[in-house]
DNA sequence: AGTAGTAACCTACTTTCAGTAGGTCGACAA
DNA sequence: TTGTCGACCTACTGAAAGTAGGTTACTACT
């Protein structure tokens, strides 16, 4: 997406200027909102939730806590609004290459998907598990609406795959298997991280295998 | 397991009369290490990991703080502790389950296999909520290790089994295999959370019927 | 220019809680 | 009786989340 200029002007950098910009320490709302939530992913990358502090965040800011309190809320909220910023990329990276995807090729489809979620929690490992699955992080409800947000994609198309081919699908069920694939992808990323010689290719591949016949079996994906 | 007797003497209230057993307050480490650790388990229960603080289950246990440092440690470690008995037990059933199948017929061991996790986790649920998949647990080093344990196992059945066959397969791809089958189970044991009307013989059964095709293709397991 | 209003920000607290230093108390041994 | 050891306690420190209430500088209007 972003055009790879050489020392990428990472969303930390460009606000950092941005607030450079104005010559005194005020900035309005907004940016400091956005600055905010720069600094703070960078913080929970490098210590962990448990980690940073909120009075560390609020020094790096150059800023004091009450602002932090006004503009974002509790350190949870913090944390939680860095988490749907990513949930926001990772679904919106999946939902494209699906949707790019042929629509008559099923298969396709899903390793277009599997492939898109590989690649974006390999292009930033570090902050994928600092939100997501480090060793520290509280399972905030956050991460439980990203989920539900990726079940409920997965699930869609699961449940118009099988109408295409003339298959009125179980709603529940569909939402359960789509659970399940998901779960799976979370599992698989954690895997990734003490098998870093892998690819992304390699494990959409991989995925797919496993899957695919049994959606196949469940619904009728690639009917006769 | 344990015989159905009305009103179960439960782990707790076992170790809360042998405790009073002893007429004045002191009781021996291990015992007191139980002790803690019964009464610990209930307070996560209850309150979640971070509402849940080393005064109150002092206060519960009828002792002072040094002790539980003392005998068991950090909240980190009391809570790792308790995370470690669940994971034993469950690891357990499920092993016996699959051990005790068929062990020519992988469908079965794998439907039986399914069935037990879902069964252990369906009769416990407020326990493995709390330790393992409620909204404030720091995703500890326990949670790591029996995840790690429950691949390896899932692993090595897969190595087996295909192996009976008279096939070789790549102990890596077993390895991911086996991840991403436990964060299926995993996420499927969440969804159940939502759908309670479900029975853990349905989940198994939905669970076979994803995963076993795609085993299947992998590692030849029903070959010819 | 002077002044009211307000947006952005600050100092300096309170509270809560994990973790600890150092001591008490009773049982049993010599 | 006195020493020692194991179980336990009181009373603290330190760190960090969160807050009450004040200050400063920019803007708009007279």
């Amino acid at each position: 997406m972003t055009p790879a200029t050489r020392t990428a002007p990472s969303a930390l950098e460009q606000v950092q200027e941005e607030v450079d910009g104005y010559g005194h320490g005020r900035v309005p709302r907004d940016v400091r909102r956005r600055h905010i939530l720069a600094v703070a992913e960078q913080l929970f990358v490098e210590r962990g939730y448990a980690a940073a502090s909120m009075d560390d965040l609020a020094g790096r800011i150059g800023v004091s806590k009450p602002v932090i309190y006004e503009i974002v809320g509790s350190k949870d909220e913090v944390f939680e609004a860095c988490v749907a910023r990513v949930a926001d990329e990772l679904a919106e990276q999946v939902a494209t290459a699906v949707l790019e995807a042929d629509a008559e090729d099923e298969t396709a489809a899903l390793r277009a998907g599997a492939l898109a979620w590989f690649e974006f929690i390999g292009e930033r490992r570090p902050l994928w598990e600092a939100l997501l699955s480090s060793s520290d992080v509280p399972t905030t409800d956050a991460v439980e609406a990203i989920r539900s947000r990726q079940d409920g994609f997965v699930a869609l198309q699961l449940v118009e795959g099988a109408r295409a081919r003339g298959v009125e699908p179980d709603p529940e069920l569909a939402g359960a298997v789509a659970t399940a694939m998901n779960g799976a992808f979370e599992a698989l990323g954690r895997w990734w991280h003490d098998h870093p010689d892998r690819t992304a290719a390699e494990l959409a591949e991989l995925y797919t295998a496993l899957v695919l016949p049994g959606l196949t079996a469940l619904f009728d994906l690639v009917a006769d």
